[in-house]
Order: C-alpha cells, then structure tokens, then sequence
DNA sequence: CGGGTTTGACCCGCGC
DNA sequence: GCGCGGGTCAAACCCG
C-alpha cells in the first residue's frame, strides 16, 4: 500500500515482488519518510556489524533504520553536472555526501549507489540513490540515519564538496535528461522557491552516476539538457519541479495502488520536524502543504505507520 | 597531501 | 541448510 518501502516497509515482500510500480504517472515527487521518534543511532553505519546490530531484531537489520524517501525527476536534477559537480553528490545542502559503494540492484536495471555523511566523521547520515525503475525519469533518494551535527557546515567544507568531481566518467554520458520528460511527468519544473535549491542541486550530483545509465538507454542533446539543467537548477530556484507523488508511485505496482494525492498536510508537518536533516526538503514540503501547490513541485512525505501514528 | 570516487570482496539477514 | 540479495568495508586510483 501506501508505499512506504523504506524502513520495514522495504522488508515487506512487496517490494521484492513488486515488479515495475508505475509510477503515478507524476515524476516529480518527493516522498519522504519520516521516522516515528526513531533516535538516530549512533554509528548504525559505522561497521558492518553495526549496522547488522543496529538494525531491528526482527525486521530488517540492515535496513530497519528510518529512512526517507525522496523522489526526484531526474529531469529536474538530471544535468550534465555543469562542472564541478560531483559524481556522486554535493551537498550542495549543508552536508558533504562521500560515496562508499554501488551496487546493481536485483529487479532494477540502475544500480543503487550509498553515501555517508562526510561532514562530520561520526555522523551516521546515509543515504541511497537509486533510479527508478518504473520511472526511469525519477531518481529516489533515501535518506537513512539524521546527522548528528549542524547541518551548517561552513562553506569552506562544502566547498569541497562542491566542485568535487570532475571525474571524466561524465563526458561518457550523453545526457539523458529530456525536457519532455517534465511533461511526461507532468512536471512542470516548477520552481519552488524557497531555498530548495541545494536539495534540487543535491539530487542532480547524485544522479551523475545514474545519468550514466539513462544515457545508455536515452539520449538527448547535452546541450539542451545541459541548458535547462543549468536552468533549472541555477536560474531558478532550483527545486525539483517534481510533482507530489506517493511512494508508492515509485513503488513496485503494488504500491501504486496508493493514491493520496496529498493528504495529509498533518503527517507533513510532523515530519517536518523529523526533517532535521532535510532542511531543503523540509521547506518544499511545507511549501507544497501551504501554497499547495501539491504535485506542482511540492513533496510527498510518506511516513511509516509508526509515524502517522504518532502524529 | 587530502579527500573522494570506484570496484571487488565479505558478511549478514531473509526466504525457500 | 542453502541460496539470493543487499549493504558495508577496504584497497587502489584520480583529482584538486
């Protein structure tokens, strides 16, 4: 249902089973998960064993931490990286985002690939992109652990990050972003303002890997992507222009059963405040429950039951 | 020199 | 008990 693979819900064997989630035919979502009151752990990341350990004991021990999900149309993020973006991610928010592996995933023909907080050495922050399958166009991001630091890390450090990767994997890519694809999605690149750039910026590094892959299955002339990408992403305010969409859109078909369209403005809110550590996302959120501007650019924050719960 | 990315291997958990 | 899949770590390489 409502689509909430991550935390357990990624354990159900729905997901596994699901087989090509049609999206909800939005691209441009944003679906983040808030965890109910999780404490972030520690170090669940720091080892192996830890996160063996850290998970739940009956769940999924690896993957049982909160997580949020974020749904990106890569159209909106997908850009021939202008240059000094990294490969696989900028923090362009307040977070540097190091890579640690990649790996294809079964049922997916796009490889998912990790990241760790690299702001700070103990920070437990992880986060996984991933294309999705249904909507190739749509990058889904998930977002694991909070940071236990400031999210305002000084530039000087960002800096790093930013101009990061200049890697030559790049120039193989052809750039797969299509404009249409927007309105495939339905996705007006909507310009959310609101300082969501850096999430909007954010989701664009990581997807340089997976740019790689559309590239194969798409093609598209790098100059006009390159052109609105850099558009998108810099003229405007940067955000995704996605759309609001379930989890479930991204999900499995299974979960595309799903169909709110944006309900609760209350379990975003909460959420918000669960958020901490997604202060740009936060602020689309909230943009799209005040403005409503819902599918227009906004985010679809799926919570776990747990959360709704609470909430 | 430092930081980050990439690739391969290893380990853990779950399902059958 | 075995197999599959997922996730993480470690080593090597590259770039700034």
């Amino acid at each position: 249902m409502d689509g909430e693979w991550s935390d357990e819900a990624v354990s159900s064997p729905t997901m596994s089973g699901g087989g090509e989630q049609k999206a909800g035919g939005e691209g441009g979502v944003v679906a983040a998960e808030d965890c109910p009151g999780s404490p972030v752990s520690q170090s669940p990341a720091a080892h192996r064993s830890a996160a063996g350990a850290a998970a739940s004991p009956s769940g999924r021990p690896r993957r049982s931490a909160q997580k949020r999900v974020v749904i990106v149309p890569l159209t909106d993020v997908s850009g021939p990286r202008p240059k000094g973006v990294g490969e696989g991610n900028t923090p362009t928010d307040s977070w540097a985002w190091r890579k640690y592996g990649q790996k294809p995933i079964k049922g997916s023909p796009f490889p998912r690939a990790y990241y760790r907080c690299s702001s700070s050495k103990g920070c437990p922050a992880r986060k996984q992109v991933e294309r999705s399958r249904a909507d190739p166009d749509t990058v889904i991001v998930t977002y694991s652990f909070e940071h236990n630091h400031s999210a305002t890390v000084p530039r000087a450090q960002n800096r790093q990050a930013a101009p990061q990767k200049p890697k030559a994997q790049t120039c193989s890519l052809p750039e797969p972003v299509m404009e249409s694809e927007e309105t495939h999605h339905g996705i007006p690149a909507r310009p959310v303002t609101g300082g969501g750039g850096a999430a909007a910026v954010e989701v664009r590094d990581e997807f340089r890997w997976l740019y790689d892959v559309v590239s194969v299955t798409s093609s598209t002339s790098p100059s006009d992507i390159d052109a609105a990408d850099e558009m998108q992403l810099y003229d405007q305010p940067m955000f995704f222009g996605g759309a609001v969409v379930d989890t479930a859109a991204l999900l499995p078909d299974e979960f595309s059963d799903v169909g709110l369209g944006g309900e609760g403005l209350g379990e975003e809110a909460a959420m918000f405040e669960g958020l901490g550590e997604l202060p740009e996302c936060a602020m689309v959120f909230r943009r799209r429950a005040g403005d409503g501007l819902a599918m227009a650019g906004g985010v679809k924050v799926e919570q776990p039951a747990e959360s709704t719960a609470m909430t």
